[in-house]
DNA sequence: ATGATCTCCTGAGCGC
DNA sequence: TGCGCTCAGGAGATCA
């Protein structure tokens, strides 16, 4: 579900709240998640101070007091929410800490796709497994270019999907992405032009910059920190689409599946 | 190296 | 109202 810009924005609105704050309890409910939550989880965060929270790609990394980092990543359905001591228990709040001013963090996920980890801080390359984050400065036209020739038989959508070498975007801002850059989902990456990287990176910072503007995308699950909704997926061009005209040439909109993923794409402004 | 397929789960939506 | 089916924002494993 949450993607770059639902993950960011969930970031900047807990991270004031929660910098600073001491864990007072922690109280695991359900530890299977796809990844189980370790045994040792509740003593390697009760009575941490957390530092501040930042995201790379879709993970959020909070550094705690004793230099380890607590992992979190929302998977399909999950939600990190913060809330007042009497707010009622709901299905699937798998985690709730209780802070020391007695508000509480709930991680809350039905499908329990996500991950709660707190590992060393020297561990977060290997336990994420994230390239460059897509909002980088690195980022640059010419890092895709040559990306697009290390991967050159791939399409160009498993490409920029590739957490390990772009992290951050997800079904679909990639496919909001390829939009606006008119480049197609099935292209081989190895026939991106350079000026057609370059369209993509701009694209990419267009899109995920006005999606964070606008909360994220709320299809159905996604809400932020503080159970607020986003309005981004008002602004879709393409995806869920399929059979509606396109909004800049009127034609209809393609629906095909793309590495087991569906996708959405205009055959008349995509090449 | 890569795509296809399957898997982990629950819930929503749809046709009947 | 209910049943069965398909699909969903992620990502890792397996197989060809």
């Amino acid at each position: 579900m949450p993607e770059l810009p639902e993950v960011e924005t969930i970031v900047r609105g807990l991270e004031p709240v929660l910098r600073g704050a001491r864990i007072a309890a922690v109280d695991v409910r359900e530890p299977r998640l796809r990844t189980p939550i370790a045994a040792d989880f509740t003593a390697r965060l009760k009575g941490r101070r957390i530092l501040g929270m930042r995201r790379h790609g879709k993970f959020i990394l909070a550094p705690l007091d004793d230099g380890a980092i607590w992992l979190i990543h929302l998977g399909m359905t999950g939600r990190l929410t913060i809330g007042s001591p009497d707010r009622p228990d709901r299905p699937h709040d798998h985690v709730v800490l209780q802070l020391a001013d007695r508000r509480l963090l709930t991680y809350n996920d039905p499908r329990r796709f996500g991950r709660l980890a707190v590992i060393a801080a020297d561990a977060v390359p290997a336990e994420t497994a994230a390239g460059i984050d897509a909002l980088s400065p690195a980022l640059t036209a010419d890092f895709l270019f040559v990306r697009s020739r290390r991967h050159a038989r791939t399409t160009v959508k498993s490409l920029l999907m590739d957490q390990r070498e772009i992290a951050g975007l997800g079904n679909i801002y990639v496919n909001e992405v390829l939009f606006l850059a008119g480049v197609r989902p099935r292209r081989r990456a190895g026939r991106l032009t350079r000026a057609e990287s370059a369209r993509l990176v701009t694209a990419i910072r267009t899109v995920l910059g006005a999606a964070i503007a606008r909360g994220g995308s709320s299809i159905s699950d996604y809400r932020d920190g503080f159970e607020r909704s986003g309005s981004y997926q008002l602004r879709h061009q393409v995806y869920d689409r399929a059979g509606e005209p396109c909004r800049r040439c009127g034609g209809p909109l393609r629906g095909v599946v793309v590495t087991g993923r569906s996708t959405f794409y205009c055959a008349r402004c995509q090449r």
